[in-house]
DNA sequence: CTGAAAGCGCTTACAG
DNA sequence: CTGAAAGCGCTTACAG
């Protein structure tokens, strides 16, 4: 490999101004900048990145962590945010947390040794109970992580999108299957969606909200799902909201074992977007969080430096096959 | 940050004996040992592992480019060797390149310019149209990438067992959907299934096979699914093998929307398991990859530089919901 | 605007 | 077994 000493002895100048022409940072005149430029051709020279690095300080990677990359909604996000990494001629280190808090910090301290332009972490846990010297930016992608940046969706707003396009296609009585009122971000999906429906009561047009709380996977909505089909019709509510595609899915799973057609005798929402909710059957209408510029604000974030609290994107809701009016036989209902 | 001098001078050592006992690369005399460990503890000190790096031209990290994170095989792929790497206290850098041969390329080439202990790809072209200098290792995973070593799936023995079966459940018309035979993981599914099946023909006991090709995609499940599914009954196989999950699944949803019951009136199969298989309904009869295995040999490979051409790996046939016995109407048909 | 030189934090021959 | 020193390939004050 050629280093920065042969370009500047092929090109009859100092390694010093080499550096410059490279990096851009200081005005070369222009016949010796063409004849690093020439050099450098010639010797299909390439700059070492880690000697570049040793000296900055800085490694032009962003480090990445996340819970599991197989789920399908943090692969989308770590697509994302590779290629916008890339857009900004850094690469990224990734990492799976696995959801264990003692290995988050194994990474991230790994991470740091390495002195990345910055970490993004979708955490998966509080990190309440350490913390790091350094200055490496840190921001938080999606759920909260100590008293980082943080990007994420409104989660809050976006739930009170389903409320309202089940409200709006005349369902009254409904349920919510949440991940779990002690994570954060489910928790906030779940009063968005409950808060906007109680808005939408009244005494002359009431609407009933129930809600059942499992985790964010399939198995949930599964279970819970079955548990709900299993009650005799006027006990069932004609609409289902779902704290995650995956919920959402165990849910129209269910719904076909058990014969429930969807939509027509049950709706079903789901949240995220993620790639097999187009696929599945009925397709699922669903909140589409705006993944892209999740990505794009939490890398902008890091390389700028500006301090920032939290940035709050919106979701939209993208209306497909599993939602629908309530069927004809939905008359009153009692409640459970 | 405390350097390998600040501990150096607290042990009261050269700063070549606190790296000799950090790299465990030289026997150094129990007393001294103690004091640097003494120091290394009290000052919290961590490497600096670029300078490392350009001390030893190798940095410790391998680089992974896959097509995209985003497809669920894939990303248990990249999960599985993340987590080996780590065992390995090696990074990963992940790169997606869009099946984008020219970003493929230029993926590589930054890569290289790392200096990582290794890179894998699972290759979008074959990279047959240039080629590398220097000696970092790259193992090809999957698909076939210039003439690097490969780890794979043995995907003809795999797609055999899925003939077998079959072949064993009573069917005798079945058709296999194949991700393309441009494709040369595909054509090895492709022909392993037919050539198999064919193996299993005799004139007393007559099997028919027929062929559709697509791409690994759900798309090409649903076209070509609803394209057979047309067809009148006594024309239709009894079974259909798809060569990626993705496939069966968009199989199994034109089934549920033209209401032929699987795997009552159509058994299906696919091929890779990824995570939703266990999940669809009917629950997905599918070949699993043994993708843990695959990982860390595509690591060991990289680490080891034992030379070898190819490795490859046998798959397992995981029975699920989605077949059967072919149902009883399914009496003597004619060919198409 | 350009060059000479220091130095980033390590590892590793080279002596002893 | 251990220390002193060179050097990995860059960047960046410091002079001029």
């Amino acid at each position: 490999m050629a280093t920065i000493k042969d370009v500047a002895r092929l090109a009859n100048v100092s390694v010093g101004t080499v550096s410059r022409v490279i990096s851009n940072t200081a005005q070369v005149k222009q016949p010796l900048c063409d004849r690093v430029n020439a050099a450098i051709l010639e010797l299909g020279y390439k700059p070492n990145l880690t000697a570049r690095a040793l000296r900055t300080k800085r490694i032009e990677s962003i480090g990445l962590i996340l819970p599991d990359i197989t789920n399908p909604f943090f692969s989308q996000l770590a697509k994302h945010v590779e290629l916008e990494a890339t857009k900004n001629n850094l690469t990224v280190m990734l990492m799976n947390s696995l959801d264990d808090k003692e290995l988050e910090k194994k990474h991230l301290e790994l991470l740091l040794t390495y002195a990345p332009r910055g970490i993004i972490v979708v955490a998966a846990s509080s990190g309440q109970d350490y913390s790091f010297e350094g200055e490496i930016p840190i921001v938080a992608l999606d759920r909260d992580f100590k008293s980082y940046p943080r990007i994420k969706t409104d989660n809050t707003s976006a739930a009170a999108l389903v409320a309202d396009h089940l409200h709006s296609l005349g369902h009254r009585r409904v349920l919510y299957i949440s991940g779990g009122s002690n994570v954060k971000i489910s928790a906030s999906r779940q009063s968005g969606f409950i808060d906007r429906m109680n808005e939408l009561h009244s005494t002359e047009d009431p609407t009933i909200v129930e809600t059942l709380e499992g985790n964010f996977n399939y198995d949930t909505g599964k279970t819970l799902g079955r548990k709900i089909l299993s009650r005799k019709k006027r006990f069932r509510p004609t609409a289902i909201a779902c704290g995650s595609d995956q919920i959402a899915i165990g849910v129209l799973g269910v719904s076909y074992e058990m014969d429930v057609k969807v939509p027509k005798y049950l709706s079903v929402v789901g949240f995220d977007d993620i790639n097999i909710s187009s696929l599945v059957t009925p397709h699922l209408t669903t909140i589409r969080q705006p993944i892209k510029d999740l990505a794009k604000y939490a890398i902008e974030l890091l390389l700028s430096d500006i301090p920032t609290n939290e940035i709050s994107l919106q979701a939209t809701l993208i209306i497909r096959n599993s939602t629908s009016v309530p069927y004809k036989g939905a008359v009153k209902q009692k409640k459970v």
